[in-house]
DNA sequence: GGATTGTGTATTTTT
DNA sequence: TACACAATCC
């Protein structure tokens, strides 16, 4: 009996080459589904492929589609691979990560918690400002209670859910004596004051709207037939609450994640959202997808081997038809310098061999661990990159520019105007800020407005009032210009007029040049906006900044800026007992955080695909202490089978003697000189003087009144070529080089 | 208002 | 050790 010839379907192309457990996932019917998929088991290729199956097969339109990551990037990529698959645009969904979609949510309805549509987003700066503010007037003592930690309070609350009034009372006996509530309120007050929104709220105030307003959720309820999460282990109870409203009529909601890569926990993720997934959504489809299609044979096992360890978990077994491949190897080094000449050391091997450096990663647990790498590719001379850091959008620079440029679009943006008021200095310092504060908490005006009335009366000193009075103006020449340019002419003007862009010209720096690049950026990057209002908006949301991708260079970066990437080579160094796992986070977090950490671990050694190298030194300095280490806990964890121990056998159990004697092919060496850090410097001061403006390249003219960023006000009395002969007002006659002088 | 000295702290990071 | 921040001095 033969079967009737399938035919070939086109609109069905995007099934194409999925197993059977994916293909179970892409067409499941509607209904909550979990799709639990390890590391490298394709959970995006399944997430993307099933919101284009529900789109091809008609089951939902675009407009009716909901879909949350957590990145910008992630949601961008799902875009475009969505595109690519149902061959159209995703023009109309809701595609986007949840603070997006809050922004969106809450842009339709401000009104209705408070706020105007037209509401700003306050960056991290500008949060910090706020708390400390509130800490002040509530005279509290700030060394005590500092800012940061009532911030990060009101953080970890609102990742709850929790507005002011619904922060449980046990909750409160840590901070400031009880009164967590109050200045939770107070800050939300002054937000409010403001007309604006940190990110928590993007989420609350979303949340606020849906229960308050039955109406409303009912209208998102209909509107949204299909919910797809990406990264689901990493919710907060805010996130969480917010999908369950949503997906409480038809229950249409596919989760991805995995809980062996929850990570987060440290800024609000509960596992427990994605353990508990199947009790939340009764009669849901859980969905595993266990074969990998990254890592070797001896990699999975031995990942597998040390998540096992951990009780907290959905439990999925990986497997792989691929090859075994080489075994995890383990070495151990005498200190971290050590470390690193073996790691780059290793990878010349690799280069040598014809590997790609693109291919090779180093994954440390902290920051300060990259510094010892650095200072060895930068030795050896091989390229390299530290991924993470500050981003764009968060360098001072990039910071303070679009302070500029939001008081010229909104006039009463007090804290852009704290910001930028005196930077460059103008002479207007905390005093004078002083008293507008409190004239402006008087009249219950922004600090502009105020501003602008204080300079017609006495109430500054004569030079305090006359700076603050040219700064108004120039903020009206430019407002009055905003409509007849382009986004970008504006910034231009803007950064160069205010005397942004000459402060950091003169400022005697290494970085001062990479600051005057990142403006440069910025402006280049306004060129795709049509007004300053949609930057603005975009700024306050999108983080990345143009990460120049595609370069032949090492990656090096911490373990949580590496999940979701693959590197045929990794090196996961410092597997230290007290670096990793961090003592800190057992101190505060217990054995949960231990198996945090044990999943960080998982994370690290499932990003590689052919090979995996794991480190550890014996002795390294922290704080500027040497300290003796103790091998990490996570080594005895990985299973014999899968691994090759170099110098010795730490495996058994890894007690620093079983090491033998202190290796003893690797003699102490930890003091030793720093020809590096001359260079250093030495390179340096020849970016100041590449970044200075030619000498005598700026015409200046006897009598002419200028500004120095030291000195201050002054005249210019002689020239004799490049050096100027200056009598300052404050500082008396001085001579100096003519770039380091402005126009005043 | 700005420079100087002293003190305290020290993971992980996205929006 | 190194850095940021606040108190202190000029």
């Amino acid at each position: 009996m033969s079967l009737p010839p399938i035919e070939p379907v086109e609109p069905m192309a995007h099934l194409a080459g999925l197993n059977p457990e994916q293909l179970a996932a892409v067409t499941a019917p509607d209904g909550p589904l979990l799709v639990l998929a390890g590391a490298g088991t394709g959970k995006t290729r399944v997430l993307t492929c099933r919101l284009a199956h529900l789109l091809v097969t008609g089951r939902v339109r675009p407009g009716e589609v909901l879909a949350v990551t957590f990145t910008n990037k992630a949601a961008r990529e799902m875009a475009e691979r969505v595109e690519r698959l149902i061959d159209r645009s995703v023009q109309g969904m809701w595609l986007g990560t949840f603070h997006a979609m809050g922004v969106r949510m809450l842009r339709a309805h401000a009104e209705l918690v408070g706020l105007e549509p037209s509401f700003t987003i306050l960056d991290t700066d500008d949060q910090l400002r706020l708390s400390k503010q509130v800490i002040q007037a509530a005279g509290l003592d700030e060394r005590r209670w500092p800012a940061r930690g009532l911030l990060a309070l009101i953080q970890r609350w609102k990742d709850k859910g929790w507005t002011p009034e619904r922060v449980p009372e046990a909750e409160l006996s840590d901070f400031a004596l009880g009164r967590g509530r109050e200045l939770y309120a107070a800050y939300q007050e002054r937000l409010r004051t403001l007309n604006a929104c940190d990110f928590g709220d993007l989420l609350l105030h979303g949340l606020e709207l849906l229960t308050a307003r039955p109406e409303l959720l009912e209208r998102y309820q209909r509107r949204f037939r299909a919910i797809l999460v990406d990264e689901y282990q990493d919710t907060n109870v805010a996130q969480y609450l917010w999908l369950r409203l949503l997906a409480q009529g038809h229950r249409n909601i596919t989760c991805v994640g995995d809980d062996d890569q929850s990570i987060y926990s440290w800024r609000g993720a509960e596992v427990g959202n994605i353990l508990r997934f199947e009790q939340d959504f009764p009669g849901a489809s859980v969905i595993r997808l266990e074969r990998n299609y990254r890592s070797t044979g001896h990699i999975l096992g031995a990942a597998a081997g040390l998540i096992a360890h951990n009780r907290a978990r959905h439990g999925k077994t990986l497997w792989t038809e691929g090859e075994a491949g080489e075994p995890v190897r383990v070495a151990g080094l005498w200190d971290e310098e050590e470390e690193a000449r073996w790691v780059v050391q290793e990878i010349e091997a690799l280069q040598r061999r014809g590997e790609p450096l693109a291919s090779i990663a180093v994954l440390v647990r902290a920051g300060f661990q990259t510094r010892a790498f650095e200072e060895r590719f930068i030795q050896t001379g091989l390229p390299y990159r530290v991924v993470g850091g500050p981003r764009f959008y968060e360098r001072q620079e990039i910071r303070d520019a679009i302070a500029y440029l939001r008081l010229v679009v909104q006039p009463d943006d007090d804290l852009a105007f704290e910001r930028i008021v005196n930077l460059p200095r103008r002479g207007i310092g905390e005093a004078a800020l002083k008293t507008l504060h409190g004239a402006a908490r008087g009249s219950g005006r922004s600090l502009v407005r105020t501003a602008r009335e204080l300079v017609l009366t006495d109430e500054l000193p004569a030079r305090t009032r006359g700076a603050l009075a040219r700064f108004l103006d120039q903020l009206d020449r430019w407002r009055g210009v905003l409509g007849e340019r382009s986004p970008r002419a504006m910034a231009e003007l803007v950064l160069e007029e205010s005397g942004y862009v000459a402060m950091w010209q003169a400022e005697r720096t290494p970085d001062a040049q990479g600051r005057l690049d990142n403006l440069k950026e910025l402006a280049e990057a306004l060129e795709e906006f049509e007004g300053l209002g949609s930057f603005l908006e975009h700024v306050a949301l999108v983080v990345d900044g143009a990460a120049e991708a595609g370069a032949d260079v090492v990656s090096v970066m911490t373990l949580h800026g590496a999940k979701g990437l693959e590197f045929d080579t990794v090196f996961l160094a410092g597997w230290e007992e007290g670096l990793f796992p961090s003592q800190r986070a057992l101190d505060e977090g217990g054995a949960r955080a231990l198996e945090e950490e044990r999943r960080l671990a998982y994370v690290g050694l499932t990003r590689a695909r052919r090979r995996c190298a794991v480190s550890f030194a014996a002795n390294r300095r922290l704080y500027g202490q040497w300290t003796t280490a103790v091998p990490s806990r996570f080594l005895a964890e990985l299973p014999a089978e899968h691994v090759e121990v170099l110098h010795r056998s730490p495996r058994a159990r890894p007690d620093w003697e079983l090491l033998g004697d202190p290796l003893p092919a690797l003699r102490p060496a930890p003091f030793r000189t720093r020809r590096l850090a001359a260079d250093r410097v030495l390179e340096g001061r020849a970016e100041i003087l590449a970044s200075r403006p030619p000498a005598g390249s700026r015409t200046f003219r006897v009598g002419e009144r200028i500004f120095h960023d030291k000195f201050g006000y002054g005249r210019i009395e002689a020239i004799d070529g490049d050096k100027l002969e200056i009598a300052f007002e404050k500082a008396g006659r001085k001579k100096v080089v003519d770039s380091f002088v402005d126009p005043a």
